[in-house]
RNA sequence: GGGGGUUUGCCCGAGUGGUUAAAGGGGGCGGACUGUAAAUCCGCUGGCUACGCCUACAUUGGUUCGAAUCCAAUAGCCCCCA
């Protein structure tokens, strides 16, 4: 029996956007330990922040005593869910979807656990949409959905009264992701589907198919999306997606991120994201209320997320990383720990050789790393003062780098303003 | 097919023969302030080892001591007539 009341802990932290019968729900969470899943899209290699909140919530089932899936969606991955998007998808082809597909699995093992009695299954549709024919299915699925039902949807109708249109194939996609709902409550057992808020149409229509094809009663829930304050998606930068992946978004930047999140959105991301409890939650509201300038906020979900996702030495190196790029001093380091903290920053390599002798030029210098697009644009940054090397501020436009100018071995560390870093490597 | 207009730096937009590398605004970049925020204020914003030189106002050629500014041709855009 589950020791702590799972509806309520999600009601606090708003996880609930819309129920399809909260009462019945709640009476079937009580009862026994449930099977409940969520569907994720195989659409690249690495899973984004977006998709966390979706594993998060599969979490807070499993450590309530439930037993979550998390169903790749192979299949449907290979047919592209028309919700909320503006056109028609490319088709992955099944090289991509495999690499992403193995990709997006080994991310989840970290979320979900894989052992015990509610050990958490990893499930790809492919596995049993792939032996099915289509005539059968179209016996067995499309006889029970009504067309006049499935226009109403507003995935649906947002497409067909815009140019782009849509396709008999992506009009499809709602009959596949019903059918894995049919299957998995055959099969294991399951009666609940989560998801974002945009999958309320598809979870419908699995409740729907299964009330039909099984005569059984199953439940669905939505989580609202993680938006910001004025209404737009988060997890997203101006270079793309926030990725779980440290290869495509590095610890630091990870960090980064969460920290940044503005006072309005930060309540929210720690009440969705983070396992951060009731009492520890309405401490940091009010911090945030009354002392806004200190972040302590956004430094708590930033420390929890990012140790969350990348370990004890992932949020160590993205705290010295952050230390060091904002105001720290730069001596006394090595390459190792350099290349560490300044894994996200441009990189030129340059001759060893430049640097004895007379030396390398200050504005030569600021071009070569690619900070200056011209030796006027040098000189002025040197002269606004917006110039450092090793985070010096540089005020000699004549100044000459020389060996005892690099902060570790090989590399010097160069910026203009605040935060545009590159280095120069002076290998030997 | 005929007539008229327009073309300026990253963008918008002044400038109609002589301190014009070209007003003003936006954007961008720095600096101060701050909370790694927002707002605000200040500076910079063609190139060059640089108080000088070079290249620039659609393109090419011309007039002139001197042109973004005048002329001609070409191209793009816009409008009117057929």
């Amino acid at each position: 029996m589950p020791e702590k009341d799972l509806i309520e802990e999600l009601r606090w932290r708003g996880l609930i956007h819309q129920v399809t019968d909260e009462p019945g729900l709640k009476k079937l969470l009580d009862s026994q330990p449930q099977t409940i899943y969520i569907g994720f899209d195989p659409t690249a290699t690495s899973l984004h922040v977006g998709s966390m909140m979706q594993l998060m919530l599969l979490r807070r089932f499993q450590q309530a005593g439930h037993r979550p899936i998390a169903l790749v969606g192979g299949a449907t991955g290979m047919i592209g869910d028309p919700t909320g998007k503006s056109e028609e998808r490319n088709l992955l082809s099944g090289e991509q979807l495999q690499a992403n597909i193995a990709g997006v699995e080994a991310q989840m093992r970290q979320f979900l656990s894989f052992e015990g009695d509610n050990a958490a299954l990893l499930l790809n549709n492919f596995d049993w949409m792939k032996g099915y024919s289509y005539l059968e299915f179209l016996r067995d699925v499309g006889k029970n959905f009504p067309v006049g039902t499935m226009m109403g949807k507003e995935s649906v109708r947002a497409r067909l009264g815009s140019d782009a249109g849509l396709s008999y194939t992506e009009f499809s996609y709602m009959l596949l992701q019903a059918y894995d709902f049919v299957h998995l409550c055959r099969e294991h057992g399951c009666l609940i589907q989560a998801g974002g808020s945009d999958q309320w149409g598809n979870v419908t229509a699995g409740i729907d198919l299964a009330r039909r094809m099984l005569g059984k009663q199953v439940f669905g829930m939505t989580a609202p999306l993680l938006t910001t304050s004025d209404g737009r998606k988060m997890g997203k930068t101006e270079s793309g997606a926030v990725w779980l992946d440290r290869q495509r978004t590095s610890p630091y930047a990870f960090y980064q991120y969460w920290f940044n999140v503005s006072d309005d959105d930060v309540m929210k991301c720690i009440a969705y994201l983070t396992e951060i409890e009731r009492e520890e939650y309405d401490a940091l509201a009010e911090m945030t209320a009354s002392d806004p300038g200190r972040n302590t906020a956004q430094k708590r979900l930033a420390e929890w997320m990012t140790q969350f996702v990348h370990g004890e030495d992932g949020l160590n190196s993205a705290l010295k990383a952050s230390k060091t790029l904002f105001g720290g001093e730069i001596e006394a380091m090595d390459d190792a720990m350099l290349n560490e903290i300044f894994a996200d920053v441009p990189s030129q390599e340059m001759a060893r050789e430049a640097l004895s002798g007379e030396g390398l030029w200050v504005v030569e210098a600021f071009q070569q790393a690619g900070l200056a697009k011209s030796g006027g644009e040098a000189r002025r940054a040197i002269k606004d003062g917006g110039a450092y090397i090793n985070n010096q501020r540089v005020t000699d436009m004549n100044r000459h780098l020389v060996e005892s100018d690099l902060a570790s071995e090989t590399v010097m560390v160069l910026r203009k303003g605040r935060k545009n870093y590159a280095l120069l490597r002076f290998s030997r």
